[in-house]
This record gives C-alpha cells, sequence and structure tokens, in this order.
DNA sequence: ATGGGTCATGTTCACGTAAACATCGTGCGA
DNA sequence: TCGCACGATGTTTACGTGAACATGACCCAT
C-alpha cells in the first residue's frame, strides 16, 4: 500500500480510501491510485483490515460433512448466497457427535476469524456444556424453536403431509414411515407431522421405524416391512432410505407401484430416473440458504439477533412410485 | 491478551510465548498465565497473528460447487484432512465457466486470506488471461501434468481401463462410452483410457457420446445408444449418467444385464440398491484429500513447490448390472 | 572470586490498515 | 473584502501479536 501511494504521489490514507470507495476522493486522483494498484498488482492485506475493522467477511459453517445431499445442497447453496453477499464460507466438519469433537470444531471456527456461525445440524447445538462464544451471530439451518437461535429452514412438516395426505388421498388405509436419526430436528418434524396427518385423517398409525438416512438403513428398514401383512404404501424420510425400501420390496417381489408406494423426501437427482421414478418432496435450498445469509449479515451488521424463524414451502413431486392400493388392499 | 498478562502478572510477551507452547516459560508462571486465560476466555485473535506471520493456517478451496458427487466428496475428504492438520478451509464457488466469474472467485480468494488454494476441477484454471497470484501454493485434485501445479488425483486411466477390461473379459465385442462433458479433465482422461484399452483388444471403437455427467443427459445418450444395432455394453462416465442410461433401456424394452450390460464410475451411495444394483468404479476421496493437504502442507511451509503428481488407484465393484451378451450377440 | 554462558522474562518495534483529527485551498455570501 | 464552510488530502495513532533484542539472575569452570 505504501508503494501504491509513492508511485500514485499521494498518501496511503487516500489509497485507502480508493480502496473503500470513499467519496471525497477527486476523480483525476482515483484513477491515478487505480492504475498504480493494477501496475504494482495491490492486494489489501485482509488480516490488517479485519485487525483494524474487526470484520472478516466471513462465515463459519459447521455442519457433520458433506456426505448426505441436504447437506451438500445446503452448504453449496449458503456458499453461493454469502459470496453474492460479499462473504466467503469457512467450512467446518465435526467428525463425531462426541462432546470432544464439537467443542474442537467451535475452537476452531473462534480462532479463526469469522463474523457468524452457521449451524447445519442443530443437533450439534445439543452438545453438553457448549459454550458458544458470546457475541458471534448464530443462525441454525435446521432445528427448533426453542433453540434460542434465529432459523431458516424448509417447513418440513408441510412436506410430510404433503406426503402422507398424497398417499390417504390415493385410497391407502395407512402409510408407514422409515423415519431419519432420532436426534435429527428434520427427522423429528417430518415425523411428528406424519403422525399429526395420519391422527387427524382417524388413520391407524403404525409403528414407526428408524434409519439413519443412508439407501442401506432403508433397505433394511424394507425388508422389516415386507414382511408386515396390510402394508401398502410408505413414506421414507429421505430419498435414499426410499431407494433402499424399493429394492428391498422388489426382492421381496412386490411391485411398485402396483401392490407398494414408495415416497421419499428430498428430490435428489437421481430420483427423477430411478424405475420407477420416485415420488418425493423438493425443498428449495436456495431460498432456504438466502435467508439465512440475509438474516446472519443483518445480525452482523446491526448487531441485534432478530429471533426470526422462516419456513420455506416444500413442493410435492408425483412420479412413478406411486398409485392405488391393490384392490383387496 | 494485555488483561491476561496483568492479570498473571506478566508480560504480554510471556502470555505470547504460553499461548504457542515455547519451551522458555517457567511451569509454575506458564500454570499462572493459563488459569488467566481461562478465567478471562481469553481467544488469540488471528487477524493481528496473522498480521504478524503472514499465515492463516487456512486453506482456500475453488470448485464449481457441490452438485457433483465427486466434487462434494472431494471438498469433505479435503475440509476433514485439512482440519486434522489444523488448517481451515475457504469455500469458493464458481459459479460459471466465464473469464468473469473466475476472475471473481480467485479475487476472493486472495483478498481473503489464505496460505494455498486447493483447484477441484482444474477446467477452472483454463479461463485465458487468468493470473493467479504469484507466491500462493496451487495443487490441483484434477487435471492434467501439463499445468504446471501439483496434482493429487484418482488414477482415472486406470479406473476406465478396468471398466472396459471387465467388459471385454465378459465376452462383449466392444464397449459404448458416455463421456463427461469435453473441458473436464477427469472425463477426458477416462474417455482416452477407454479408447486405447479397446484398441489394444483389438475391438472397434465406437462412437463416443457426451453428457454433462447428470442422469437427464445420460438418459438422452441412452435413448440414442438404444437405436444402435449389436450395443451390448455401455461404459458411463460417471453413476449418474449410468442411472440414466439403465432408465433409458429400460423404456426401449431392454434388460439389463441380459440384454445390455452397464458401468457407472464413483460408486455414489445409491448404486448398491438400485435395480439391478450399478456395477462401477470406487474412488477413494480419503486418501486423494490426504494427500493433497500433505501436499500444500509441505508447499507452504517449505515454500518450494514440489513438481509431484500422484494418483490413487481406484476399484472396480462388480455387481449386478453387467453380465455376458445374450448369445446373438 | 570472576567472567562467560544460560535461562526466564521484559521492552521495543513492525506488520498494513482505517479512524480520527489536522491542514490547506477554494469558493461563496455578507 | 473578509470570514467561514466545505472538500481534498495528509498526519498520527491504534488495532493485537510475535520477532528481535535487552536485562537480570544464577550457575559453573577457571
Amino acid at each position: 500500500m505504501a508503494d501504491v501511494a509513492a508511485m500514485a504521489g499521494v498518501s496511503s490514507q487516500t489509497v485507502s480510501r480508493v480502496v473503500n470507495n470513499r467519496s471525497n476522493v477527486e476523480e483525476e486522483t482515483r484513477q491515478r491510485v487505480l492504475s498504480a494498484m493494477r501496475v504494482l498488482g495491490y492486494r489489501p492485506n485482509t488480516a490488517a483490515r479485519a485487525l483494524v475493522t474487526g470484520q472478516f467477511r466471513t462465515l463459519g459453517l459447521i455442519s457433520f460433512g458433506l456426505g448426505s445431499f441436504g447437506n451438500a445442497r445446503t452448504v453449496d447453496a449458503v456458499t453461493k448466497a454469502a459470496q453474492r453477499a460479499g462473504y466467503t464460507v469457512n467450512m467446518i466438519a465435526v467428525e463425531s457427535q462426541t462432546e470432544r469433537a464439537v467443542h474442537e470444531a467451535f475452537d476452531q471456527l473462534t480462532v479463526q476469524a469469522v463474523d457468524g456461525i452457521v449451524v447445519v445440524e442443530a443437533q450439534i447445538l445439543d452438545t453438553p456444556a457448549l459454550r458458544l462464544p458470546p457475541d458471534v451471530p448464530v443462525v441454525m439451518a435446521d432445528g427448533d424453536v426453542s433453540l434460542r437461535h434465529p432459523m431458516v429452514d424448509t417447513d418440513q412438516a408441510l412436506g410430510a403431509r404433503l406426503v402422507t395426505r398424497h398417499l390417504l388421498d390415493l385410497g391407502h388405509k395407512t402409510v408407514w414411515h422409515v423415519a431419519g436419526p432420532e436426534d435429527s430436528y428434520a427427522a423429528r418434524r417430518r415425523a411428528e407431522s406424519w403422525h399429526a396427518t395420519l391422527k387427524e385423517a382417524d388413520a391407524a398409525v403404525p409403528q414407526m421405524l428408524f434409519g439413519d438416512w443412508s439407501a442401506a438403513s432403508g433397505y433394511e428398514a424394507g425388508r422389516v416391512l415386507a414382511r408386515r401383512p396390510g402394508m401398502t404404501a410408505v413414506f421414507a424420510a429421505n430419498d435414499q432410505m426410499a431407494l433402499g425400501v424399493m429394492r428391498a420390496m422388489i426382492q421381496a417381489g412386490r411391485r411398485i407401484p402396483e401392490d407398494v408406494s414408495i415416497v421419499g423426501f428430498d428430490d435428489i437427482d437421481e430420483s427423477a430416473y430411478l424405475s420407477p421414478s420416485l415420488t418425493t418432496v423438493r425443498q428449495d435450498f436456495d431460498v432456504v440458504a438466502e435467508r439465512i445469509v440475509s438474516l446472519m449479515i443483518d445480525q452482523i451488521e446491526t448487531g441485534t439477533a432478530p429471533a426470526a424463524t422462516a419456513f420455506v414451502a416444500p413442493q410435492l413431486i408425483v412420479r412413478e412410485s406411486t398409485s392405488a392400493p391393490p384392490p383387496t388392499g
């Protein structure tokens, strides 16, 4: 910066003014500084700037990793939205839900320089004795209103309701559910809504099965379900588990959708090209991410924590894997 | 830091020594400082530290986003490997391969504080007039030896050879190929190796088709292939395109694998649970990421650029989607 | 005993930037 | 004509840390 100032024949403060687009600089001076910057290949030093301003223009993002489709899409969308707002994203992966791993991750994030933290899976915050750094804004991409942080998420309850109603409307007497892991807030909200929707419709509520989001766990659940008499419709809490259920059904000699209707959740890219293609729920990750980032930036720039909680409506995508139950149902 | 020093009754330099684990501190003093740090909730200021040391303990990671399975897995693995080495990862997504978007992304990355840059898809570097910041180490997770940066990747050529040989060994006269996009180095290396392997075996080399990694593009290619007489084996450059091909074949009344054998590449989680399950190639992203990070850190800490290029062997996973060709072949 | 070496600790300074304040010139109204 | 306000620019300073150097106590060999 000093070199640039010398070359342009001005003080370093004027260079700083040009870099930050302040108004009080004569056009001619500005041009001289800009061309000096170009010639010298000047790049402002983030560390020095952050040291002075206390801002890093960086968001921390904490998750269990990109293994699941939903996480990967969320992280991708948040990154892109943050970028549009002039922020970069610093990723931290928590390797396991042990107290130690979570603490390490948060330490790393605050030792690193971030202006705010996006928590992708809210159960990370359930870790005992987790003391968040006091003045760092937090926004959750999942979770529960009880958690005292702003939250933006797909309306999981609406999604599960759409699925359940779709199947009931097709004539199924009830709907079986393969839920996600018990500690996932998203899984819990889907399961609760499935349960409530069945109740409302006076349908029997069958025993719920749990998976871990993986196709393998869906397959295991499917093998169990295939032995249940009268089972004609399954709602799996994500597409991968739905796929596992499908395979188990096919292996058990059930036709889809003639004998068994199956619905997933997420609309992964593959779902439209399965045979049969999968009825599912599509989440709008881009809108969710956009809101997360704007909520974040509001907090960072105003210093206040809006208690806002926003839900983004998902969309039921009906494909080949659902139909009316077999006549003998 | 000053507060900690005051509370412990030492100079700030001594605090710095304790924080950085220097040897020249008496045990009793160290304890006093540590407890003061704990009481005051002291956290070192990254910006100030970076300003002095010129190091950020952060890697920049640049990609087109997490949409593809390979990218997501690579980013995930690199993040975790970097974390183990005490680094965090700053993600930048290039929204499109326009000169402007790529330049913006790189600007953001160097304006931000990173010690090195991991380029996930090497074609990003093909952008005209891209001037990398001169002294920032770069490691590619893909690409070509010609590119003058260290590179670590799965041995794409070996993977493609394994697939092609597998199909030829099953008795297929030749193998059709649905390649990835033309500007992808990985896709190109797979295609070249497929071509070379057919040549070696004196098999005819059918016209290659191109997709864009998506299941949709695989489906389009599949519809074309279904009309080709004598077509009994297809190697798709990734699993999603293979899935699209499968659907097109099924819709055209071909049975898999009885009429047509299909192989993918990547071993996405879903592949084992398709019906039929998909023969594919599994890449070891964790090993690749581990090497990328260690190569990166070598460069950062020694300041020299090893011209190393490392290939990690992938593994052929044979499942239900491949078999001998139909007798009338 | 005395000088040199070692160890714990303190003091000073620089890193690159932006905020706060200071200065200077210019134009305009009284 | 004079003073004042305002705009452009310069000067000084602080941000929190670690490197380099300085200090002082203590020990050991001569």
